[in-house]
RNA sequence: GGACCUGUGGUGCAGCUUGGAGUGCACGUCGGCCUGUCAAGCCGAAGGUCGCGGGUUCAAAUCCCGUCAGGUCCGCCA
């Protein structure tokens, strides 16, 4: 994607020290002033001794210097330029270039800096591989793009920051520093030296310490913050990344939900989009049954559909399932026999047992199904299925039955697979996922799972049905999904004891374990706690969709690379075994030399 | 823990299917020429542990096994 400078407003009178002007700032206007530039070496023209070209970058735009002797100048020379805006000659404008009506004349140039051939071109153009943009990090963050996207981000920040305040909200920081949880994900632990064999650990997030601050009286709390958690890498995962996080007292799921759609909208704007219109709004069941996930792409259709009455009487054994989900390809004349078969492998991959396929054909009759099973149909079987999927010539409908969870998943991903092309790069469809279940299955020892955390509070109309049906519950809790991400996630919190000792029940959570788990938050509940509830989102995320990219690492200054190592500093490393007894502790020998 | 893709002068790629001398392209670097270019142009030169280790073979960048690094995904993760 084009990537424009982020000039911000005050470029212009910000230059000072050794220039007086960003260099993306000067055009046909400033002609006849003399200025001074600073930046770097972006590309050396020399026609002889006598006339050279010396084009100089800063981050806000690319400017042509003109010398008269010969320059000792090469790429990525650090310099300060003092010349004269001048008009190009007739002829020699240009229009490629923001600065291309002029050209800085009666040069003084200083070299403020030397510097060796880089290791690969500055330039947006050059693909370079990833190992080498990570081990040169410093210098991939001087091109367009990245100084771009960065920049970017700084604005959206901004920009949510200033929705935040505009709504009412403080920023309050919480610890890094903070205490073992046994609950979901990993941590990174970090041992205490004053108190030998115990440790802190990184937050996953502050979720513990802004409803504290509720119970504190900090009635709407955000924070821009750091989150740690150790588990694999994704393009979509990082383990460290930031989150708006925010909690709100005496509000609903929809005041949090509004809070938010301001928050995104703002950020989106300051991110030069402005059409993303409202936030739209999906049940979790319908989401699932529609699109196969609680994160759909909404910027195309290919729905799925449920054709598990068609074949209610089925002898088809591969069609006798709970569930029968179907979905029509997009472009089914790209769908080849061999392209079928994938599909097929793909969808047990994801643990289907298998992916029908049909295709419709002209027959003497009408329209028909070519397929492996299509001969074992009934004639109503075929015309039923033609109906509901209204299929026309030369479709493929690809179906798989299953338990209803997994076929709407196995079809989803496929849906995402054949139509991710579909979906226009540009468009932003924001949407919120509510009405989750509260509990999203059970453990081995038959125990309820949270779907979200235990103190989300349950639907107020399930009540009834936290003991007879828990799993049919729904919950107060609501994702934010972003053409086909999952940007955050937040919920209502329990805050009435006997609300929270029944989830507890369910959880097979005893009051002892929920003591030593949460006592403190629990304790702090017993003084006077609001009812509040809150969200956080992902800025990496939204930053990467935002600025057209598919990888948060192409927003964030330090990635690590997906093994977890930073190719620049070398980290992770060993450390001395002196760091290890300051700890009082000691390391066995590493993974990787063991046999 | 698992699946798949990638690794070839400083950079990006082709060569690998079907083994035959480190062969080729573009950029960069170094030297020379060049007074209006802008991805300047022209001439010339240097630059290689084909990721690493092992195997098959008369012969391996190429085939096989292992391993390391980077990437995408599953598991994991809100």
């Amino acid at each position: 994607m084009e990537s424009k400078p982020v000039i911000n407003e005050f470029s212009g009178i910000a230059a000072k020290g050794l220039r007086n002007r960003y260099i993306g700032s000067l055009s046909a206007a400033d002609a006849g002033e003399r200025v001074s530039v600073c930046g770097w070496v972006a590309r050396v023209r020399e026609h002889g001794e006598h006339l050279v070209f010396v084009d100089v970058r800063d981050y806000s735009g690319i400017v042509q210097v003109v010398a008269h002797s010969s320059v000792d100048l090469r790429s990525e020379y650090v310099v300060q330029v003092a010349g004269l805006v001048s008009e190009r000659p007739e002829g020699t404008v240009n229009p490629d270039l923001a600065t291309g009506e002029i050209e800085l004349t009666d040069t003084e140039i200083t070299v403020l800096s030397a510097a060796e051939p880089p290791p690969f071109a500055i330039q947006d153009r050059v693909e370079v591989d990833e190992a080498m943009r990570l081990k040169f990090r410093y210098l991939d963050l001087r091109r367009d793009k990245m100084q771009h996207h960065l920049r970017m981000r700084a604005r959206i920040n901004s920009a949510i920051r200033a929705s935040m305040e505009r709504q009412g909200f403080t920023e309050i920081e919480t610890p890094l520093l903070w205490t073992p949880t046994p609950e979901g994900a990993r941590e990174f632990v970090v041992p205490s030296r004053l108190h030998q064999g115990s440790t802190y650990v990184l937050p996953q997030s502050p979720q513990i310490a802004k409803q504290l601050l509720m119970v504190a009286g900090f009635d709407r709390y955000y924070q821009i913050a750091r989150c740690l958690r150790d588990e694999d890498l994704r393009a979509d995962r990082q383990f460290e990344f930031t989150q708006l996080d925010l909690e709100a007292s005496f509000v609903t799921q929809r005041d949090i939900m509004d809070f938010i759609s301001d928050a995104v909208i703002a950020a989106s704007r300051a991110a030069g989009i402005s059409a993303t219109g409202e936030v739209g709004e999906i049940s979790w069941k319908d989401a699932m049954d529609r699109f196969g996930t609680d994160k759909p792409d909404m910027r195309f259709g290919n729905e799925l559909i449920d054709v598990s009455a068609v074949f209610s009487n089925t002898s088809v054994r591969a069609l006798s399932a709970p569930c029968l989900k179907a979905l029509v390809a997009p472009n089914p004349s790209s769908l080849t026999r061999s392209k079928l078969d994938d599909l097929v492998d793909r969808a047990k991959g994801l643990g289907a047992k298998g992916l029908l396929w049909l295709r419709a054909v002209a027959g003497s009759e009408g329209l028909q199904f070519e397929s492996p099973v299509s001969k074992f149909f009934t004639a109503d079987e075929s015309k039923s299925l033609m109906d509901v999927t209204k299929v026309s010539e030369g479709d493929v409908v690809l179906i798989v039955g299953d338990a209803w969870e997994k076929a709407c998943h196995v079809l989803g991903q496929i849906r995402l697979e054949l139509g991710r092309s579909q979906g226009d790069p540009d468009e932003f469809r924001f949407v919120w996922v509510v009405d989750f279940p509260l509990f999203e299955g059970v453990d081995e020892q038959g125990r309820l799972i949270s779907a979200h955390h235990p103190f989300t509070m349950p639907n107020e109309e399930d009540f009834s049905k936290l003991e007879s049906d828990p799993l049919s519950v729904r919950s107060q809790s609501y994702d934010l999904v972003l053409n086909g991400w999952e940007l955050g996630s937040g919920s209502i919190r329990i805050h009435r004891a006997d609300i929270q000792s029944k989830v507890f029940a369910s959880l097979g959570i005893t009051e002892e374990e929920a003591g030593n788990r949460f006592g403190f938050l629990l304790d702090a509940f017993k003084y006077g706690a609001p009812p509040h509830g809150g969200f956080a989102f992902g800025i990496d995320r939204l930053a990467a969709l935002l600025v057209g990219e598919d990888n948060i690492r192409e927003v964030i200054a330090f990635p690590k690379t997906q093994s977890g190592a930073d190719v620049m500093t070398g980290a992770p490393k060993e450390i001395d075994t002196r760091i290890w007894d300051l700890l009082g502790l000691s390391v066995k020998a590493p993974k990787k030399y063991l046999a």
